[in-house]
DNA sequence: CTACCGTATATGTACATACAAGTTGAGCAA
DNA sequence: TTGCTCAACTTGTATGTACATATACGGTAG
């Protein structure tokens, strides 16, 4: 008798789950009471009853006292083969990170996965406690952006658990060299390079630059408005180069701009901005004093949002990639899981940038 | 003996956790033996076997054969009590959406749940799917915004299985009578009233309506529209109501107020429009014939969005709570989980859009 | 026909006992 | 000291009983 070294208990355990598999016992029908078992298999009732009580710990049946004991409604059984998947953003409700999602839940949806979504508010602790929860349970993949990127990872340790832990990872809009992981990027110099280039070519000499330098994106659109100054030798003013911190954002390249368009004779031509969001705040900047768009001041965004095209004044701007970049990260993740490749930094990819022309730039006046 | 409601074995479990809340007893401490628990507590070992039982099945303790019970480490333990909180909804990128994604998930956040995300793009296929995923694994509530509203409700009695689980859920963005849960809405009937009657008051008198008429919404901001005509007792002329549906939006509201807009003699003064969105486009169609708002043409938009302050002439337009409705449903629903009040259509909210005047509608010159 | 009351039967709680099986350490023998 | 046995613990399995409590159903009084 070798099977005697599985327990009774288990032994009907067993016997009871093939007869769910088998379909001898269909969702909702009535199990045989605890005593019919008993007797059925020669054992006393109480081990019927704790065969019964693992079965309904793990979903397969449930008791109602006085009525019997019933099998459960599949929906609630056979949760196993949905697997979820993380995106851990910084603003979900911010500008183009919708896009973002969007582009990855449907890529996600469509090949079965579900999809978990917290933001961190740019907060390191935030993105400690996000990171708890999602891994609170079973987690197949993670996408992320990480939060204050020009400030080093804060949580790098963190993410080194999800090595630990196999959960494939990659990330967006931002790549740690020191991270082994695969990576979707804007090429954010070239971006830089193209706002300015196309300015200098439209003849502008003096172009200001308005950048948020908290974040890799701002560096390096601002390094490839420097370089582009070199290519071209246009000497590059310093006081035509504003940096801000996120949270200046509202004030400081609006009044560096009022400033800047108040001293008539050294007045820059173009304004390139860190993103549409600055582009149309110093829209208006320019309409408070007699200046016009594209007439007096050429303006360059960055990111082809739906602001763009809201204002009267349509931006030239740089192309983002949005939903696309969300979709190709929900896929390269899921070829991740599925190919166990928890490693692969070359499945990165970089986005090139294109110029858009719009309405806001224009040949400036060869006096 | 009041308590004696409770049985022993739970009563035991209660004391446990305590003692664990307490840190009376630390990580990996050994437990006191099964026996020694039954003496003190004066009952049988069985008894405490059937608490501890539970204790291990919820990941408090784990037990070695031979060598007694330990207290389980953090990571182990609290891995429960992280609930799933789902949001369905339309389109995840469009316009508002993602501030009321923003609001329930900071909401979700503070309060230890995690946020599923799916969208339907507006497709019944599509919901059913997404149900379907959902609730694939244990989820604790739903936040809802349905699909095409105005058809009545497709997926009617897949939510009605929400019941019968024992899911809480709720709705926002539109009710239903007939089912039994919690909504929170916006009274756009008001809304649709209150942007008439602003222009009314300002003395205009063929006022255009443009309504997207396959949702409630776009109904009820209609009906106030009309119905502040009744009030003010002007007459509405049925040629300035324009109504599309969603596949129209791009052409029909822009071709018919181009059409309008040419015939001078029988020429509305103001428009008003659905949303911000349908308000910037109709901005457009304005600007492409000699006419300028709000000098010619008053305008009034729905939902105070980002778009309403991106463009030159700032629209005045109907606040919408985003933000605010995402957050409530999200307390909402944590309330009915933990009170175990899965129905509670009186918990539901209306919010009163009030009036944002901006530049983009002024006094009718009474010629 | 309705309201009420048993009865039968189901699961829920509680206790007692017995033995199996793994762990530990004391104590003894080589 | 080393290696062994064994007693004394632990948890694991199994069975027995008893009573509480919820449900369904049939019969009876009104």
């Amino acid at each position: 008798m070798k099977e005697k070294q599985m327990p009774k208990y288990l032994q009907l355990k067993q016997e009871i789950l093939s007869w769910l598999h088998t379909g001898r016992l269909k969702p909702n029908d009535q199990m045989p009471s605890e005593n019919e078992i008993a007797e059925q298999f020669q054992m006393s009732r109480q081990t019927v009853r704790q065969t019964f009580g693992e079965l309904e710990q793990e979903g397969w049946l449930y008791r109602m006292q006085g009525k019997g004991t019933f099998v459960s409604t599949p929906q609630t059984q056979k949760s196993r083969d949905v697997q979820t998947i993380g995106i851990l953003t910084t603003y979900i409700s911010d500008y183009i990170f919708p896009h973002i999602v969007r582009g990855a839940e449907s890529a996600l949806r469509e090949r079965g996965y579900r999809l978990l979504l917290s933001s961190t508010d740019n907060d390191k602790g935030k993105e400690k406690e996000s990171l708890d929860m999602m891994m609170s349970q079973p987690l197949s993949g993670l996408i992320i952006e990480p939060t204050k990127s020009a400030e080093g990872n804060p949580n790098l340790s963190y993410y080194l658990s999800l090595d630990y832990l196999h959960i494939p990872y990659l990330m967006i809009n931002e790549r740690y060299p020191e991270m082994n992981c695969p990576s979707l990027v804007v090429d954010d110099e070239e971006g830089g390079f193209k706002a300015a280039q196309h300015l200098i070519e439209l003849g502008h000499r003096r172009i200001a630059g308005f950048f948020k330098t908290d974040d890799l994106q701002g560096i390096n659109r601002l390094k490839g408005f420097i370089r582009a100054h070199h290519h071209y030798q246009i000497p590059l003013l310093p006081e035509l180069v504003i940096h801000y911190l996120t949270e200046e954002k509202r004030q400081k390249p609006y009044e560096s701009a009022i400033t800047m368009l108040g001293q008539a004779d050294e007045r820059p031509t173009a304004f390139v901005c860190y993103n549409d969001e600055i582009a149309i705040h110093l829209l208006e900047a320019v309409r408070t004093t007699s200046l016009q768009v594209p007439q007096d001041i050429s303006l360059v965004g960055f990111d082809d949002s739906s602001l763009a095209t809201a204002t009267e004044v349509k931006l030239t701007t740089l192309s983002h990639p949005k939903t696309e970049m969300g979709a190709d990260a929900a896929k390269i993740l899921i070829d991740m899981i599925q190919n166990k490749r928890a490693n692969g930094s070359e499945m990165g990819k970089v986005y090139k940038p294109e110029l858009i022309v719009r309405e806001s730039t224009i040949q400036v006046s060869l006096s």
